[in-house]
DNA sequence: CGGTGGTTTCGACATGCGTCGAGGTTGACA
DNA sequence: TGTCAACCTCGACGCATGTCGAAACCACCG
């Protein structure tokens, strides 16, 4: 029992931000970086995502994700789940309900990942 | 027979480019971003990404990044093929080799998408 | 014209992943 | 304490995906 249950890795962890249009990614964080990747790269779960980035308050109830989507409750709990292991959001219970918050470390890390330059626009 | 047979989509038709943090990802256009995301989720297309986004002349051949790795160069041209079905990259032949380039447009969009608001240090 | 090297496609296999139903856990409330 | 609602875990089921070898394709060069 040497890794806490749910949270599998911490976006500070990732050792890597310098876009990739400048440095190569090394092979050793492509794992940890793709799994984040990975996480957003399903429709459901990138809507999910975006819901709790974007919720008012920080926060979000799975009570309120839950109805948007027509698959079952079950299924949204799994997607949750693998936004939270790839550290993109975070839960929080408070009474009966959960809350899910966005981790702005590993988006912003993500972002970084991305960013091009300005368009040469002519 | 409504759509082409190799390139899916262009980047340009992507109707979305809000930070997420600000705006929930319409599900219509979910789908053809998580595509995008997907293909960055495995850790040797996000490698092959990263060497041909930071290609030297702004483009690269696949002889050189096939070498880099150790799996075989039909599954390197699978990857390649996803990369580009998802409309990250382009390739071109020149005489007996194929350069890759990267598509920026798309690579904004997504780097826009995951966007945040600069930290509230305290 | 045939051969050679680079790249992609094809067909096959094992693994991974999205989905669900059933059941368990947690907390509220009477 | 019993019951109920919200949420998660477990086990199972197909389909998608990563991987490879063989074969096809393409461009160059003898």
């Amino acid at each position: 029992m040497s890794k806490p249950p749910t949270v599998a890795i911490s976006a500070e962890d990732v050792p890597c931000c310098a876009p990739m249009a400048y440095e190569r990614i090394p092979a050793e964080v492509s794992g940890t970086l793709a799994q984040a990747f990975k996480a957003l790269g399903d429709p459901i779960r990138l809507q999910l995502m975006s819901m709790i980035a974007s919720a008012e308050g920080g926060e979000i109830c799975v009570c309120d994700l839950t109805p948007a989507f027509t698959i079952s409750g079950t299924t949204v709990s799994h997607h949750l789940k693998v936004l939270r292991e790839a550290g993109l959001v975070d839960a929080e219970r408070r009474a009966s309900w959960v809350y899910y918050r966005p981790r702005p470390g590993l988006m912003r890390q993500l972002s970084a990942l991305l960013a091009v330059d300005e368009p040469a626009r002519a």
